[in-house]
DNA sequence: CTGAAAGCGCTTACAG
DNA sequence: CTGAAAGCGCTTACAG
């Protein structure tokens, strides 16, 4: 006849309930070793009827491995860093890690605290995915003394390995479709360079299509701004009041094009027959929108599967070199760029 | 005359370079009791040469005080999960906890799991962002033992803590904005009632409209699928196949009436002119688009604020018993639903 | 096959 | 104001 216990909080008290020691129970609770058949089963029907749970941090503190990886992310609502999210996290947590999340809003100072914070809870690797990369980063970096993998900016320079999009040929290639469709004046709607992929790379890609096509670039033509809608309509307000108005418009991300969009139909401009319009990232409802935006088309979510890859592979020790993976694009024209008239 | 050790991993190493004893250190770390400002002094300089980080695992072990808080969430990359999840790390990240974050896609399994590895790693609270709300999850929170929040869903008969939307009333005044310009015939896009507030209350809220127009309701004009373009696409051929075609669609969320949106413009169908199209969530494109998406706004990062208050709330004991807050919604008809002609 | 013991890196009374 | 010691809940040689 035995008693039912209601619950136990320890291997010790497990051990105690099963008559045994806590080596034996830390044995079949991580089958290791060998255990009389018989006590194994009075164990493990003691942690059924316990509901015990036993503590990864005491664990941890131990094996001085807590499967945890740090994940910091500049902000949470934007598309490309959710896909990239479901990327990493379907393969990190198929290789049986956790994920601690660290949001910054963009400030690179809580970039800094959320490493700090990293480390204090000992994890064993860190993804970071980055919209700007300072100095401060480099000496964040060099303290965090742990396998570290940059999505979203080049930082091999850094020693670091890196996944990142091929933005600069990608923009080449998107500008050079607009110009095969017979585009000369093509306004960009762009971001802060200090984010270099973004910002920086994007527009070089613009700028390198233009020059091959042997036109002389005109820096009226080119703006620099935020991220949201406002800073579209404003560029937009910009582009559209120039004495020689672009005929198509290539914006930085999908959003921006978006926003560009709305803000010419504001002003009784149609798209593509008054406007052609361009952006890049392929978010989802790129292609449900009317009209079907045209775009170049990354794989964010892989992206984040091999940067998540990338982390594992040094985890495991598999590499020691830092790697730099440049990503495959696709160019997307739909109908929001036409073909001009000759 | 100093000499500068490289690192320090421990209390103990700090304590033995500061030549003091791990309890000092361990209070100056803390900040807590009196320390000689001699003694302090040193023990800082040692902490500041060696970069030393003391282990969030071992004070948790001590103090049985993880400062991690469990999110599960069914899938990250979804406009209303992000920004909830927007709202949730703003207001715990705050309060000085991580979040540990689990990703389920959508399987129950997988959602238990994720709460047995919440409990390994001794998380102080959970947040459970769910689409769906079973037998399974009875016996899983039974177990948790810990402070829990469910958002979302409606968890109040489980004496559960919970943050949701106002989803019937939000559809039925929805709906009310569509007859009283003049349709009779809605067609309902709607996805499976087993998401008790996206499947069922949505379509309860769009009944109950009906019924008070005095309107009999029509089971031809209700459709339920995923959450997918596909199935918004489907739901379209089929209700455009009816005999008596309505004259306006309602679907249970912004994107199946993007996506509705787009199949009734491959059919030769123009939105608002021809058809009608509302939506629900409002997400941020929803105002950008062309035509402009009428829909009802839900502020979906407040919900998220409001979740993790209500944690907080629990985790400092300031409240036994269990709320459930229900959010305030906002119409906002825009372009997509036009007038009918009288 | 099993148990006693040391130790992972902290915190916290308890003496002094 | 400071240090020795016990203990948080595990794992892992080491004996037996």
């Amino acid at each position: 006849m035995e008693t039912l216990p209601q619950t136990a909080n320890s291997i010790r008290e497990v051990a105690a309930l099963a008559q045994t020691s806590v080596s034996t129970v830390s044995r079949v609770l991580n089958q290791s070793g060998y255990v009389k058949a018989e006590v194994r089963e009075r164990i493990e029907r003691v942690i059924a009827a316990t509901g015990f749970v036993p503590s990864a941090v005491a664990k941890g503190l131990q094996r001085k491995q807590s499967s945890l990886v740090g994940v910091v992310i500049p902000r949470i609502d934007s598309y490309s860093i959710s896909a990239m999210m479901a990327g990493i996290s379907a393969v990190l947590e198929a290789a049986g890690y956790s994920l601690l999340l660290a949001h910054t809003d963009n400030q690179a100072e809580r970039e800094l605290k959320a490493l700090q914070l990293f480390k204090e809870q000992r994890v064993n690797g860190v993804l970071l995915l980055a919209a700007e990369l300072g100095e401060q980063h480099r000496q964040a970096f060099a303290m965090l003394q742990r396998p570290l993998v940059v999505l979203g900016q080049d930082a091999s320079d850094l020693g670091l390995s890196c996944v990142l999009q091929d933005e600069c040929a990608a923009a080449t290639a998107l500008t050079q479709a607009l110009l095969e469709r017979g585009h000369r004046r093509i306004g960009f709607i762009g971001v802060n360079a200090r984010d270099v992929q973004v910002g920086g790379e994007r527009k070089r890609g613009y700028q390198n299509a233009l020059a091959a096509a042997g036109i002389t670039p005109d820096d009226t033509l080119m703006t620099a701004g935020g991220f949201d809608f406002a800073s579209a309509a404003q560029a937009v307000d910009l582009l559209m009041a120039l004495p020689q108005r672009p005929t198509a418009l290539l914006a930085a991300t999908d959003r921006l094009a978006i926003g560009a969009i709305s803000r010419l139909t504001e002003l009784g401009l149609r798209v593509p027959q008054d406007v052609s319009v361009a952006g890049m990232g392929d978010i989802d409802i790129a292609a449900m929108m009317q009209p079907r935006l045209s775009t170049v088309h990354y794989d964010y979510q892989a992206s984040g599967r091999q940067a998540a890859q990338l982390l594992l592979d040094q985890l495991q020790q598999k590499t020691a070199t830092s790697s730099k993976l440049v990503m495959p694009f696709t160019i997307k024209m739909r109908d929001s760029a036409r073909q001009l008239a000759p």
